[in-house]
DNA sequence: GGAATTTGACCGTTA
DNA sequence: CTAACGGTCAAATTC
């Protein structure tokens, strides 16, 4: 289902003019996703919407997905933690230190990766999802951005960089959870790449900003491959560390040769089962962006495993992108938001998913059907509600 | 010397 | 209408 509903996403069209794929979507943002609704409100999806003109895909589906990046591995992804054994706390958007994993530890063996990380940043995180929970999760959709917020996460950072499997279970451990640790397993994980080598592309930077809200200062990157449209912009803390990534567009074009690229944890046997072997990434031009901001965590963004998405029904995606303002929204959700306990705060993030669409009525991925009746801009809060 | 990065200016959007 | 903000450009600098 998952899958289906993102290869909608992919099947935006395909412009090389940068602008016009900034223009795709605007998503609402669901609060519900970020603030975590209440289990119940979310864990009991309704099993399928008959609402959706096209039945088989959620609304959802008029999500783009960054570039490698699969929606189901999104929607698979360990931020969305089933609700009952982790709930983020809706004031803090933490979650409690009683969940699966010992948050602290694992970040403190993730700080000493951080070196190596920088550069590297192929850490690797991987969820297990529920796909109620992608609301709760980091990742968020916005204005044909998509943007997968794996906040540092201690939450991510059992998945040390480079690391992989091995290491992400040797932290699951070190937390002495092994409930939790079970739980993990038996959830289909997602590892997001991020960054050049980490992604497997080549990215040049042409761009480096303060921007307000932010202590961080936020860097442009743009992928080297000729003509290739996909964008991102990389915030890191003080400390060198990335606290957020947030892609643009889509490759038009196959990942680079391997020896550049992240051997480690994506391999293909991780994600495998959540999502079957892509035929064809590139070639969709992709509307959606994903911001990851892991620390050690890596956001794979790789074609690779995106791609499959890519069947779907061409209109309804393209009626809504109609609607996406214009571009220059790389602006996310709330980059403080919720989940990131401060910048340079190790302390707990909760990763998160947002989505948001303009079109009056959504279907999100919780499998509901949402109208959207306001926006507002609160106070405190960076993000639109 | 070429490629990549830095950084201030410019421009479009938004409030 | 204007100022603020964020994204991009491009010259200067560094590698």
């Amino acid at each position: 289902m998952t899958s289906s509903f993102f290869s909608d996403l992919l099947n935006s069209p395909t412009d090389q003019n940068l602008k016009d794929t900034e223009r795709s979507q605007n998503h609402v943002l669901s609060d519900q996703n970020r603030l975590g609704l209440p289990p119940k409100f979310k864990s009991t999806p309704p099993p399928s919407l008959p609402l959706s003109p096209t039945p088989l895909f959620s609304p959802s589906s008029y999500f783009s997905i960054p570039p490698g990046f699969s929606l189901s591995e999104l929607l698979d992804s360990p931020v969305l933690l089933n609700s009952s054994h982790i709930l983020p706390s809706p004031t803090t958007g933490s979650f409690a230190n009683n969940q699966g994993f010992n948050w602290k530890n694992n970040y403190e063996e993730k700080q000493e990766n951080v070196k190596a990380e920088e550069e590297t940043i192929s850490s690797s995180f991987s969820f297990q999802a529920q796909p109620a929970g992608f609301q709760s999760s980091n990742a968020i959709v916005q204005n044909g951005w998509s943007m997968v917020k794996a906040e540092n996460s201690s939450s991510m950072q059992s998945f040390t960089p480079e690391s992989n499997s091995t290491s992400e279970q040797n932290n699951y451990n070190k937390s002495g959870s092994q409930s939790n640790y079970n739980n993990y397993q038996s959830q289909p994980q997602v590892q997001i790449l991020s960054r050049r080598s980490d992604d497997g592309y080549n990215w040049r930077k042409y761009g480096q900003k303060q921007v307000k809200g932010s202590e961080n200062p936020r860097s442009y990157y743009k992928c080297t491959y000729p003509n290739c449209p996909t964008k991102k912009k990389v915030e890191r803390g003080l400390d060198g560390q990335i606290t957020e990534i947030v892609y643009k567009g889509s490759h038009n074009h196959p990942k680079p040769v391997a020896n550049k690229r992240n051997t480690n944890s994506m391999s293909s046997s991780s994600l495998s089962h959540a999502n079957p072997p892509p035929s064809n990434h590139f070639g969709n031009e992709i509307q959606m962006d994903l911001v990851a901001t892991p620390e050690n965590s890596s956001i794979s963004i790789g074609d690779d495993e995106f791609e499959q998405t890519s069947h779907k029904s061409g209109g309804d995606h393209d009626q809504y992108c109609e609607d996406e303002p214009d571009a220059k929204k790389w602006r996310i959700e709330g980059e403080n938001e919720g989940i990131s306990l401060g910048v340079g705060n190790r302390t707990v993030r909760e990763p998160r998913v947002v989505v948001q669409t303009t079109s009056d009525i959504d279907i999100l991925d919780d499998g509901y059907r949402w109208r959207k009746y306001g926006q507002k801009v609160v106070k405190g809060n960076p993000n639109p509600r």
